[in-house]
DNA sequence: GAATTGATGCGCT
DNA sequence: GCGCATCAATTCA
């Protein structure tokens, strides 16, 4: 294959207009996406969507200085301490009302391979980013990155490189909570290895290739 | 491979 | 105090 295998997309910057979307939509949407901190990262491979008016949320109390970043402006990261010893990163979003995100749950490492292994300690690399909290670990991010917007430095959120994500996209319930656990807005790339956990048989949720 | 448990900060009731 | 949008080590198989 040649030059006509580069998809148009690949490499160029998200359109901000799917900031704007619902956290459902935007969390399929950000599968294949490219996720990279200070040039450490990789592929998207798993998210989970949080909604406004989902009990399971950290917003649908309403704001409060930990989740001040989720009512600010949309495309911007929700960055918070998990368990008191992780930190989990969040792609802010809106569909008309303020308080949605999407959580980043597992990349598939492609960049900065040596600073991931030094910062985990660990050199697997199915489990550098297979999880919210390694995946924080593994890019070094913490409080600090709470509310910068992610069109610019030190992050980079782009289109995949090579085609729109080739494989069916899995969608399952969200791992790790007790509240709206029905709800199936975890999504991820099918075929991966580098999930955090696998999704169910028959979780099948579409082509991905869809455009928004 | 699957289940269990301890570590740990902090927002909330 | 209680309950987490978690992880790694340990135990069992």
């Amino acid at each position: 294959m040649t030059a006509e295998t580069a998809h148009a997309g690949a490499g160029d910057r998200l359109p901000p207009a799917i900031f704007a979307l619902d956290a459902v939509t935007l969390a399929r949407r950000l599968i294949g996406a490219t996720l990279a901190v200070d040039g450490v990262g990789g592929r998207i491979v798993e998210t989970e969507a949080y909604r406004r008016d989902d009990a399971a949320s950290h917003s649908f109390r309403g704001k409060t200085p930990r989740n001040r970043a989720m009512f600010g402006p949309v495309g911007h990261a929700y960055v918070y301490r998990s368990y008191g010893i992780h930190w989990c990163l969040n792609v802010v979003c809106d569909a008309g009302e303020p308080g949605s995100a999407v959580l980043i749950r597992a990349l598939e490492p492609l960049f900065g391979l040596d600073h991931m292994v030094q910062r985990r300690g660990l050199a697997d690399p199915r489990r550098l980013c297979a999880g919210p909290g390694r995946l924080a670990q593994a890019l070094g991010l913490d409080l600090s990155h709470d509310g910068l917007d992610l069109s610019r430095l030190p992050f980079r959120l782009t289109e995949g490189d090579g085609a729109p994500v080739p494989m069916p996209i899995l969608v399952g319930a969200r791992i790790g909570i007790s509240k709206a656990a029905e709800q199936p807005w975890r999504f991820g790339l099918a075929g991966s290895r580098h999930l955090s956990r696998p999704f169910a048989k028959g979780e099948i949720a579409s082509s991905g290739s869809e455009t928004v």
